[in-house]
DNA sequence: CCCTGATTCGC
DNA sequence: GCGAATCAGG
């Protein structure tokens, strides 16, 4: 496989995008993630967080070498000493993890004089916050009491008027205004121009006439989202 | 082991 | 210019 300029379109925009070299590779197919790297090095691309490079500039406390992975699956909990039991399956879908803080009887109890044999100190804690049963144990610690009725959630006053998520349908703007969790993230919610996504507003800039290659202008690197020229 | 990006160096 | 080999950290 050759760099067309198709090809190092399509890898200046996912590296850009923050995709992994191996990530590029799969996508543009034909080509190692080493050659993937090579070559966004010899274009000049800005250069990620290495794991082998350490960070020298002080200054900067913030490496964040957490890759922005879409659909990063949910953190696993933290297992201590021992394995997790299989999750007993629970009577009723809870809707919402109750995030009313449950004070822990003894799971952060840091009390080092407890050797009693019967009685664990480290318990798991499970994603949804509750705590996992030890092998031994034949009933959960807290059984869990289901809601027994369940309130709306209502929005922050704030964002009453906001277009959010699901407020999109076909027949009102989709497009964004700031960013994926960020507090005041929500959409447009104009009318659509019949037939596109945006209203008429922002369907001209979601859809600009293509010129020809030798007239592009190469666009400033953008904060998400590559210039996606095809 | 797996993953990652950086660098080197023969082609 | 290209990319496999290699390095080295997570």
């Amino acid at each position: 496989m050759s760099w067309t300029d198709e090809r190092i379109d399509k890898l200046k925009s996912l590296w850009g995008q923050g995709h992994t070299a191996s990530q590029i590779a799969d996508e543009l197919g034909g080509v190692s993630r080493n050659a993937v790297i090579g070559k966004a090095h010899r274009l000049g691309l800005e250069s990620r967080p290495s794991p082998v490079k350490g960070n020298e500039d002080a200054g900067t406390p913030a490496p964040a070498p957490a890759a922005p992975r879409e659909a990063a699956p949910a953190p696993a909990p933290k297992i201590e000493k021992v394995e997790a039991p299989k999750p007993r399956p629970v009577a009723a879908a809870e809707p919402r993890p109750a995030p009313a803080p449950r004070p822990e009887p003894v799971a952060a109890a840091p009390a080092p004089a407890e050797p009693k044999p019967d009685q664990p100190v480290y318990r798991s804690i499970g994603p949804g916050g509750f705590q996992r049963q030890q092998p031994g144990e034949q009933q959960s610690p807290i059984p869990p009491a289901p809601p027994r009725r369940l309130v709306p959630a209502k929005p922050a006053a704030e964002f009453a008027d906001k277009t959010s998520l699901l407020d999109l349908n076909d027949r009102i703007c989709k497009w964004p205004l700031g960013h994926p969790g960020e507090p005041d993230f929500h959409f447009c919610g104009d009318p659509v121009n019949p037939g596109f996504p945006y209203c008429v507003q922002h369907c001209g800039q979601a859809y600009q006439a293509q010129m020809p290659r030798r007239d592009r202008r190469p666009p400033p690197p953008l904060p998400y989202g590559g210039p996606r020229v095809r």
